[in-house]
DNA sequence: TGCGCATTTCAAACCGGTTTGGAGTGATCC
DNA sequence: GGATCACTCCAAACCGGTTTGAAATGCGCA
């Protein structure tokens, strides 16, 4: 069922329907209720290729997702960051356009979502360190928000992000508080800014309280399980291995602690470990008695607002960029202690 | 730039442009080369949307995505699908549109695909008992494979689904040749097609060992790690707990873990643990020694195969169902063991 | 009755492609 | 030389909506 057949059978002309439906002020309520009664009838929905064709407008966002090529790993972060953007997305009416694209091919994949005029904005997901999308996408013109910021750059864009810096700063600070001297960072893939800030997080409290960051030992990588414990075990092998360890996400948290048992080690007496909990709805860290210490900030709840942000820079017509800074909360779990008095000795030998 | 504009930059008309660009023999190589060029050097990209208007064929393929409305929760499993789907929609040349939709409302999205008309076929995920959406679906004459079967849909209809009950009765026959005579099942919401199937070959494979499938404890909920946990704390606390559990996913299978260890029983010893394995990207269960004895299947291969075949399934014009079963690979790691002589006790009061 | 004005409706153009049904050109054949 | 044919190319219609500019209608008022 068409427009044109639906004004037909109403013996209207399809620019009186076309008013009516989307409630023009220039058609009678008379008529309005008319149109309305039987496009409900007909079960008529316009469509929206010739709708979006002749407005301009696509009524969908597009979220690039870069997966490594190498693991062919799609971050498990993106699921819950998807959902939370999906559900502002449906409540304005807008279509979610989804490309997995390998990382190279990435340039690529934005080139083609502009010239195809198949989306109204874009989500940048996971900014590098000298990362060109961020300037690509501003030459082209297209609506976009960065979810994270690319550290680099001296354009101003629109981007929601967390801040890394003060939650990693805070969680060491604490673990020094405690008494720990000797760390390890599990994080991210090196390049990648939010592992940049964390560092630089990690490192400044350190170095405030007179610590050499030197010292510790750093890991990067994607954030598997498998990853926390083999970096783990390999701490473990040092001949003073560290008493405090910080890692970016929940899930090498939990590799972290089951190399620590298999070392015959107690997580939170004799190593301390603090993650960052993005709050991922299928490994709550828990509200009553975390597992781990934790910098926790919604994965999610980051959807939402970088969703609703880049519908406003759609339909306000104001292209000034918009930001927000999410804090993490430093909550405290069942994983971080003082620190030992004797440097831990493995009991087992892992294997 | 539009294709009128190349035209006339060209001195051609707008259909011989099109059809050199689009490869059809009627234009002749000379100026199917000259074309070419021309679009190359202007950067000329049709726009889809009008190409789609034009064509009808919106190339896209829609994903409605089920979120339990009490928990906003999104299964993680879908990230690993649509991970494997995407890529073979990258390479032929297809959009995936994704609708996070409120379990209550998923009928009406579908709907909504249909008339809206941007897209030429739907995934369908996470098939329950008594799933009106195959029916809805093939009323409407969409193409669609479903990820999964509906147990008590008669009606013919494309999925591809893992052998769920095959699975589970191999890992539970595995089981009690161990000697385990105590089991528990930990399972997905239990109207979900692949928890009935798989508590099916559960029950089968007691019986068949003349063991009563009614003495066994059932739980049936969203795969959290917390999940995992809390169902087994309760496990715990029964006069005679099981020796053996089995679950649907690794996630609530390291929540168990965690129990086993908080309660001071070993895995694998005190009791024996099969998880299914989704084969995660970022929750590896390990190649040489596996954590965790599973029966393993790939959902991202399940994505592949199902994108390609909902592909050929609109490309071929062919609408004949097709159908694919996976089997799961049991693979033996560190959770199982015989079962213990004398059953397990708690040495810690779990908190 | 005739004029002005507001209200309601419509025909036609448009968005940017694809596709149908010819038309023009040159070579081939009788 | 004229008919036939293959090869290129084109004008115009079409996909299904929105939007512009104008026409028809109804009403009040002089």
């Amino acid at each position: 069922m068409t427009l044109k057949e639906l004004a037909k059978a109403l013996n209207l002309s399809p620019t009186t329907v076309s008013r009516a439906l989307n409630g023009f002020p220039e058609v009678s309520e008379a008529t309005r209720k008319k149109v309305q009664a039987a496009a409900d009838a007909y079960g008529y929905r316009p469509n929206m290729r010739a709708r979006s064709l002749a407005t301009g407008r696509a009524m969908a966002i597009g979220h690039v997702i870069p997966v490594s090529s190498e693991h062919e790993m799609m971050n498990p972060v993106f699921a819950d960051f998807i959902s939370g953007a999906g559900e502002v997305y449906a409540s304005h009416g807008y279509d979610m356009l989804i490309s997995i694209v390998p990382d190279e091919d990435q340039e690529r994949a934005y080139e083609e979502f502009r010239t195809k005029g198949s989306v109204d904005g874009i989500i940048v997901h996971a900014p590098r360190a000298g990362d060109q999308r961020i300037h690509l996408l501003k030459q082209v013109g297209i609506p976009f928000v960065v979810h994270g910021r690319a550290s680099d750059s001296d354009e101003a864009y629109s981007w929601v992000d967390m801040n890394n810096l003060r939650a990693f700063h805070r969680a060491t600070k604490f673990l020094i508080d405690l008494g720990h001297r000797r760390f390890a960072l599990i994080n991210g893939l090196e390049d990648m800014d939010f592992a940049i800030r964390r560092r630089a997080g990690f490192e400044a409290a350190l170095e405030e309280h007179g610590l050499s960051p030197g010292d510790c030992s750093y890991f990067s990588g994607e954030m598997t399980e498998q990853y926390g414990h083999d970096s783990t075990l390999e701490l473990l092998r040092l001949a003073e291995p560290p008493t405090a360890i910080l890692t970016s996400s929940m899930i090498p948290g939990i590799g972290i602690r089951r190399a620590l048992r298999e070392a015959g080690l107690t997580l939170g007496k004799d190593v301390s470990v603090i993650i960052h909990d993005d709050d991922l709805s299928y490994l709550p860290n828990g509200r009553e008695e975390p597992q781990f210490t934790a910098t926790r900030a919604s994965v999610r709840d980051a959807g939402k607002r970088a969703a609703a942000m880049l519908i406003d820079l759609i339909e306000s017509g104001n292209p000034a960029p918009r930001t927000e800074m999410m804090e993490a909360e430093l909550i405290l779990g069942a994983s971080t202690g003082p620190a030992p008095a004797h440097k831990p000795m493995r009991q087992t030998e892992p294997s």
